[in-house]
DNA sequence: GGCTGAGTAGACCGGTCTGTCTACCTGGGC
DNA sequence: GCCCAGGTAGACAGACCGGTCTACTCAGCC
């Protein structure tokens, strides 16, 4: 299928991808039109509709790219942190790189579901992100032996996401750092649950 | 100016506010167009541009009304409460009641800043909203004792946000209850820290 | 050398968007 | 009785939307 030819010119359905995730990003969904999109990717519009099959499919594409980049770089922060306490603060420290970047314009999942339908691919694709995220609080809180991981991880991942939201609605980087303090106060707390 | 009538019959600036509040909230403000909002108003479209200027404002005003009634909301659920733990704990009541409802969607600031242009009305309205919430917050983290006030209450302002998004984007009402046991945990290190 | 598949350029379709405008109605105060 | 503010109904403008379609180009492979 995706024969990931990278080395030489890139295809069609890469200049797409990668305008889709510039323009979609930065603007929004659904503000971002078709025109725009083939415009910045230097591609006739049939080149969208046979490589996709439509917007919505892109946008799909979109975010399931979004979603495997988030995964290498949250699994590269864990993996780079020594005890199973640092590995979940870890999340929030990877997550913090964001934030710097000037470029940073929230949770692409967050600001895509703003206006979908009930059922679409949007809301597939950020259920598919959620839970991906919710598991990896939980198997890291597992790891550190706390007695709940799954009540940990929700409340972590409540922290995650309030970061991700400051970070963007206040316009304030050092969201990470805010929760990363309150995520190692609700980790030794669980921790002192401990028999 | 706003002269609430209110007792008669309602005017068409409340007909219309009414209808921009169900529809831009359930559906989004990008998606819901004019002629929806006049035709659910039952009013014509050159009242909406004689009474607020255009789409821009008509939102503007549609979020400021949000924040009236969730300022009220929320300080209803405080001053019901006794301690100044309690009171800070009741605010993630309060905010939890609104998750319960089948027609919750989001925080509505949230939802309409998602493809909001930087400085434009919604912004302005976000910024002030958030605000308000974060005083709320220091003043009662003040009243508590805690050392630092600011320091507890941007953390529980990041609980706060990541309840309404998990509870819209998981639909799961029970992010409240799990945001108020980790504000509660937050809140008693925060208090621990004392002299 | 000819075929094929991927891609390009751009006209075109029906529909929707915000916003403007004209023309008409109507009830209450003077 | 008259006026007029505030409202209604709806045509209209100009832009943009997602999507379809035709006709053409061109590189690589058999």
């Amino acid at each position: 299928m995706t024969r990931t030819p990278s080395a030489k010119a890139p295809t069609a359905r890469e200049r797409l991808l990668s305008a889709a995730d510039e323009l979609f990003y930065a603007e929004g969904v659904q503000t971002v039109g078709i025109d725009r999109i083939i415009e910045h990717a230097g591609v006739a519009k049939a080149s969208l509709y046979n490589t996709f099959g439509g917007k919505e499919q892109l946008i799909r594409a979109y975010l399931d790219s979004r979603h495997a980049r988030m995964r290498e770089r949250l699994l590269r922060g864990v993996e780079g942190a020594g005890s199973p306490r640092e590995r979940l603060l870890a999340v929030f420290d990877a997550q913090g790189e964001l934030f710097t970047r000037r470029d940073y314009h929230g949770c692409a999942f967050v600001a895509a579901s703003a206006e979908a339908r009930h059922g679409s691919a949007i809301e597939e694709a950020s259920d598919a992100y959620r839970a991906w995220v919710r598991t990896l609080f939980t198997d890291l809180a597992r790891d550190a032996g706390v007695p709940q991981p799954e009540t940990l991880a929700r409340q972590l991942h409540l922290l995650y996401d309030g970061a991700g939201l400051s970070a963007r609605m206040d316009r304030d980087p050092s969201a990470a750092t805010a929760a990363r303090a309150a995520a190692a106060v609700l980790i030794d707390a669980a921790l002192a649950d401990r028999a």
